[in-house]
RNA sequence: UGGGGCGUCGUCAAAUGGUUAAGACACAGGGUUUUGGUCCCUGCAUUGGGGGUUCGAAUCCUCCCGCCCCAGCCA
């Protein structure tokens, strides 16, 4: 989308924003939130509301919050809260000195709960878990008051005071608000407030034993940080009438709860539970494996935060469910890489051919260009030799129809370095081809032909006595199937060839130089980058995705 | 079968009652090319269904159909 396009068609979020700015609401101010619970690494689904709640923010000239919503202890860590942040960093976010935590809040959502106490609209229920759940009825019928709906204020106020001081166990006692047990809306049948939970804090330590829910506490929370548009996903979309409903009994500022469309993609998935079966259960190395989701998983892999903030405006923003083409994903790393990542010489499944015209100990440096999408990005010069490597698949000795690479008696060129002819094909004893006999055109240094002649194939080459060994990690889709979990048993449709691991490859030796990491384009194969498990001695690349592959395409339309 | 939300190309997604329903990805075909990459060109939907209002409907009304969410002391 161009940035016409842009400007043409907004969404429809965008749409309430610049409205609100027009007619002064909030004085014209916007300030957003992302509001993650530190409980599990952040996934590309994560960075279309963060990209959202901040895009806006930086947009209309407004302020964004970082507000981790840290309410129910059970579940969260610190570990989560520095690998979000990372992850938020690293796709170009700064949110300064705005950084929050809902535990921040916790006494003045105390003290507005003996508020509502104080207006009777909140009580201390005595029911247990269970009863709560027979009390409020189903979907269809409604639900019946507690007994301890009615409460006077004095008691409610002594056994909430009580409540904070610990004094009873664990899931004896909550605090509800006092609504409406008949409400069609299950979210407004006197939801729960505050829950009694003696569990150490990751941030408060042992202060509370009484932690506020989320729909009480994620309102106040907005609404303490002077939230204009608070965005959330579509589920939340019944719980807005709660969120108004608190911060109208208290009366206090009140922000404008909007619901989207979470994000998902063809072949994975977005479930926080199930990524993380499939760490537990090691069907993947990690929350980082490059064929997660996750944001680390998609750095390690090589994607570029450029390409994930292009892919993010890309799929729009609207209600409806939907499930975006993981293709485009891939065009969008495609398409950035392809303006930055130097190109190099690799061969991942190496053949041995020997130039036999070519002078034993004979090398010569030729010059490749670098980077034919950016000419400043400049070039470098290469080793040839006698002995080189091609990739195996390059070569077919009885070559198919359409095939316009190495065959016997056939002549290719080397790319920026000669055109050969393939003289001889030797073979083991097994009949596998184990190594070519080649001549070369000295005439066609560097790969142009002073005679004009037209070759159909150009290849690529590393000299087997310069290139450098290394191991290289090629991924694929971790599902075979769309939507995986639209299968009763989406663990059977994992790829079991999502990863595969080459021992043989060969690289040019400039290589080793390369930050963990850096994309780099393995011309006529794909985008690689180093992998963090590489060392000195070995060298282990990424495969981040693959060119676009239209000999694939036609082997594919001929069956 | 209570309530809420949503149905426009294979996939996202514009269109705010008014010319041939944007664009992107995907797909198909062609051109250029020292990467079967990139780039360029071409093709590719009458809007879930039926009624209605209107000179005019994807947009308004109505009935029907389908999909998603809600019965945590999770978020």
């Amino acid at each position: 989308m161009t940035s016409a396009d842009k400007e043409n068609s907004i969404d429809f979020i965008r749409e309430i924003v610049e409205r609100d700015i027009r007619e002064g609401k909030h004085g014209g101010r916007v300030h957003t939130r992302f509001p993650p619970e530190p409980n599990g690494y952040l996934h590309i689904g994560h960075a279309k509301a963060f990209c959202i709640d901040f895009g806006i923010a930086e947009e209309y000239g407004g302020l964004y919050n970082l507000r981790f919503d840290d309410t129910n202890p059970v579940k969260e860590d610190v570990e989560y809260v520095e690998s979000i942040m990372r992850d938020i960093k690293w796709l170009g976010f700064d949110w300064e000195d705005r950084l929050y935590y809902a535990s921040d809040y916790f006494d003045k959502m105390y003290n507005y709960a003996e508020q509502l106490i104080e207006k009777g609209a909140a009580y201390i229920c005595d029911l247990s878990a269970d009863e709560v759940r027979e009390y409020r009825g189903t979907l269809t019928e409604p639900g019946r008051n507690s007994p301890w709906r009615n409460r006077s204020v004095e008691d409610n106020l002594d056994l909430f005071r009580r409540m904070k001081a610990c004094e009873f166990p664990d899931g004896t006692r909550t605090l509800r608000a006092k609504i409406d047990m008949a409400s069609p809306n299950m979210n407004m049948r006197d939801p729960a407030i505050y829950r009694i939970l003696k569990k150490s804090h990751h941030r408060t330590g042992n202060r509370w034993c009484i932690y506020p829910m989320y729909d009480y506490a994620h309102c106040l929370e907005d609404s303490i940080e002077g939230i204009t548009h608070s965005c959330c996903s579509i589920e939340f979309e019944d719980h807005r009438p709660l969120y108004d409903w608190f911060l109208d009994q208290l009366d206090i500022f009140h922000p404008q709860q909007i619901e989207f469309a979470r994000l998902n993609l063809t072949y994975t998935i977005m479930s926080k539970r199930k990524l993380a079966m499939l760490v537990e259960n090691g069907l993947v190395s990690g929350w980082d494996d490059p064929r997660m989701p996750t944001l680390s998983g998609l750095r390690r892999r090589g994607y570029t935060p450029e390409a994930i903030r292009d892919f993010i405006g890309r799929i729009g923003v609207a209600k409806r469910d939907s499930t975006v083409d993981m293709a485009l994903l891939e065009y969008c790393i495609r398409d950035n890489l392809n303006r930055k990542a130097p190109r190099f010489m690799a061969v991942l499944d190496p053949l041995k051919i020997i130039i036999e015209n070519y002078p034993p100990g004979k090398c010569e440096e030729l010059e490749f260009i670098n980077n034919p999408e950016d000419e400043s990005a400049g070039s470098r010069m290469v080793q040839f030799s006698r002995e080189l490597y091609i990739e195996r698949d390059d070569f077919q000795e009885e070559p198919h129809r359409k095939f316009k690479r190495l065959a016997p008696g056939r002549e290719v060129r080397l790319r920026y370095a000669y055109l050969i002819t393939c003289v001889d094909v030797v073979k083991d004893e097994n009949g596998n081809v184990k190594e070519l006999i080649c001549t070369y055109d000295p005439e066609t240094r560097g790969g142009s032909t002073p005679d004009g002649r037209k070759v159909k194939g150009t290849i690529h080459w590393v000299s087997s006595e310069h290139a450098v060994p290394a191991e290289v990690r090629l991924y694929d889709r971790l599902f075979t199937v769309e939507i995986p979990l639209a299968s009763d048993n989406f663990i059977g449709t994992i790829n079991d060839k999502s990863l595969k691991v080459l021992n043989h490859c060969r690289i040019e030796p400039s290589a080793t130089d390369l930050v963990i990491g850096e994309p780099v384009q393995i011309e006529r194969k794909g985008y690689f980058c180093k992998d963090p498990d590489s060392t000195e001695k070995r060298l282990i690349f990424n495969r981040t995705i693959s060119l676009r592959d239209t000999w694939k395409k036609i082997l594919k339309n001929q069956k």
